[in-house]
DNA sequence: CCGTACCGATACGCAGGTGTATCGATACGC
DNA sequence: GCGTATCGATACACCTGCGTATCGGTACGG
């Protein structure tokens, strides 16, 4: 899976000569991810991506100009709305499942709006492509679940706790590692929904 | 307030070739976690803070070796429970005051929180100054809070939304900056307050 | 079968940061 | 008034990273 040798030329197979292919993209997009994840975006070195991956500086300078570049690429990349596709026909099922799928990849994303929440300080596009890869995709999704179950009248569409789920949701994945020391998992956020999230909504 | 020029010898006040008062050990300290707040971990310098506190570098290394122990110091001289004195007589009271304060201390707390969030997997001290100074304190005194009203009855003890409340206060003043580009000031989290914990913990 | 476009390797300039060492100057205790 | 501890200034060694430039080799298209 890493890059050992093969036979095929244009496949991300081996002597890595030819043109990037959507393969090889990965591969970098996942190394230079991987890393900032354990390091932190400061930490992390075009060098250090470029071994970690046998390729070449130039190859990645050549590619995208800087490292924000290539890092706003990569998580541009992984854009993607992860639960975009719930509809269990109620609100309580849908949210219990979008908190078993947030739990999920709650430890890669967790730790990787952790490790740029400051680099976004410095850099606009790295800030516009954190937000357009990893916040604005799961808040739409939220947002329309709650929108149709309020339009299904499963809660009055005034409740004031409506506002506050996507915060509680995306705030409680957020600081569960802080606090306990674990990554908030599917079973703790779907527990966290039953006995916090849903009472507040008035549902069962 | 800064460095200007007076005439107090022992005090703050001017010719810095004394030996370091509390005073002048808080500019210091006041420096270095501001600059960190505005620029992160990595990117603020030794040499700016002394630059920043007209202090020479020498200074800084003399008294605290390295970096990463002077940062740690800094936020061990901040140290403090925020809502330790908080006992109105009433659970929904204390928590609704709890916001309140919360809110008034979390653009600091928040962006300091956020910024050390990744220097801290690489380096022990750092890690546990910043729990001690930050996170402990203030878990310790919502635990305490929750505590009380459980003994007075306000709430039943077993009640699944009890263990969840630190999490879902710090988690909404942590992630709302990104949510809604503002931070969680003292009329959010009450109002949060007010809208979902008491109703999950089926207070009024 | 040849040309071109692209990759890999490497060296370089530049900037900045850490932590050390040296030296002169000055406040403070005695 | 004098000695000592400590500060401030500065220079230094060392490292690391970004981004550029150069050069040789190889895959791929015609």
């Amino acid at each position: 899976m890493t890059s050992q040798d093969a036979g095929r030329p244009g496949s991300a197979g081996t002597s890595r000569r030819s043109k990037i292919t959507p393969e090889r993209e990965r591969e970098f997009f996942d190394a230079v991810l991987d890393r900032i994840r354990e390091c932190g975006y400061d930490a992390v070195s075009m060098e250090g991506i470029a071994a970690r991956t046998r390729c070449s500086k130039s190859t990645l300078y050549r590619q995208w100009r800087t490292k924000p570049r290539f890092v706003a690429a990569a998580l541009r990349s992984r854009r993607q709305a992860r639960f975009a596709g719930i509809d269990t026909g109620t609100l309580a099922g849908d949210l219990r499942e979008a908190a078993r799928c947030a739990g999920e990849w709650s430890p890669k994303d967790t730790q990787l709006l952790q490790a740029l929440g400051h680099a976004v300080l410095q850099d606009q596009e790295l800030a516009e492509a954190l937000r357009e890869a990893l916040v604005d995709p799961e808040l739409a999704a939220l947002e329309e679940i709650l929108r149709r179950g309020a339009e299904r009248g499963e809660v009055d569409a005034g409740n004031p706790a409506l506002a506050f789920v996507p915060a509680q949701i995306f705030g409680v994945l957020r600081v569960r590692p802080m606090l306990e020391g674990r990554h908030a998992d599917p079973d703790y956020l779907v527990r966290f929904v039953e006995a916090a999230v849903l009472p507040a909504l008035g549902l069962p």
